[in-house]
DNA sequence: TTAAATACCAACTATTTTAGTAGGAGTTAT
DNA sequence: ATAACTCCTACTAAAATAGTTGGTATTTAA
């Protein structure tokens, strides 16, 4: 049970945006210069993540990203949700809670996974982005 | 992030074994065919849960696995750190929340890790095998 | 107005992990 | 003796992860 580092790189260049929130932009080449994460690869991080309005782009020379809010109310689940893809720890969860599994009757182990999910989403929806600066 | 099935197989098989807590053994072919999983890949699992002493086996006819203790003694963080094989959220945290990354001073990831990771870990220390039935 | 710096888009690739399968050897109750 | 078991090691297919590559579009600064 893991996260992948697309959450870890992606946290990261979060934090990076909040450390500037209110200045300029700052660029991805910039970022994955100071972070030693691979430009390409932020790249398609940042694509997702303006895509879901947690960041918004400037185009050109001296562009970059910045967040979109302050930082004080960016929530890191979301953030995590965004980069993980998936926030449910098994295929038989949806992120709400909900059971898919026909056997549920029987599975013993939903049980479980309920649980962790719980803590797992509580844990992340009480951390702001500010934080972890 | 997510558990693989390994850890829902392997838990819904420990679940199987409860049952049968206090009576004889339960052969794999029986609990593949009963819970609908492969009856090779069980072994496998069950080689792991041997050799950390969750289970044993008797070899043979009429034999199978069974508990070494009370369902009510068995935490489920130990069976499922069996299976899973890794219960930190990511690499630079070993499984008691130690820091191995270099770059710790400047990583505000690793503080949502360590929350997350002490989240699920008392989640899962606080439920025995016999709450799953 | 041109050159550099940037975001943006889509496809490709290498590596690792997952989720098994396959073949057989050793044990034991009946 | 044989059928029902565990047990051991290696192999394989599919998916996910972690990138790379090549190029386009837009904007700023010189």
């Amino acid at each position: 049970m893991k996260f992948s580092t697309r959450t870890t790189y992606g946290l990261r260049a979060m934090i990076r945006l909040a450390k500037s929130w209110g200045q300029d932009c700052v660029s991805l080449a910039r970022i994955a210069k100071e972070e030693k994460i691979s430009q390409r690869y932020l790249e398609r991080l940042f694509a997702k993540l303006k895509k879901t309005g947690l960041v918004k782009a400037k185009k050109g020379a001296s562009g970059g990203y910045c967040l979109t809010k302050d930082p004080r109310k960016i929530i890191v689940y979301d953030i995590i949700k965004v980069l993980e893809g998936r926030m449910s720890p098994f295929y038989c969860l949806s992120e709400d809670g909900k059971i898919f599994c026909e056997e549920k009757y029987r599975c013993g182990a939903t049980k479980v996974l309920i649980k962790v999910q719980k803590a797992v989403n509580s844990t992340l929806k009480g951390i702001t982005l500010d934080e972890l600066g």
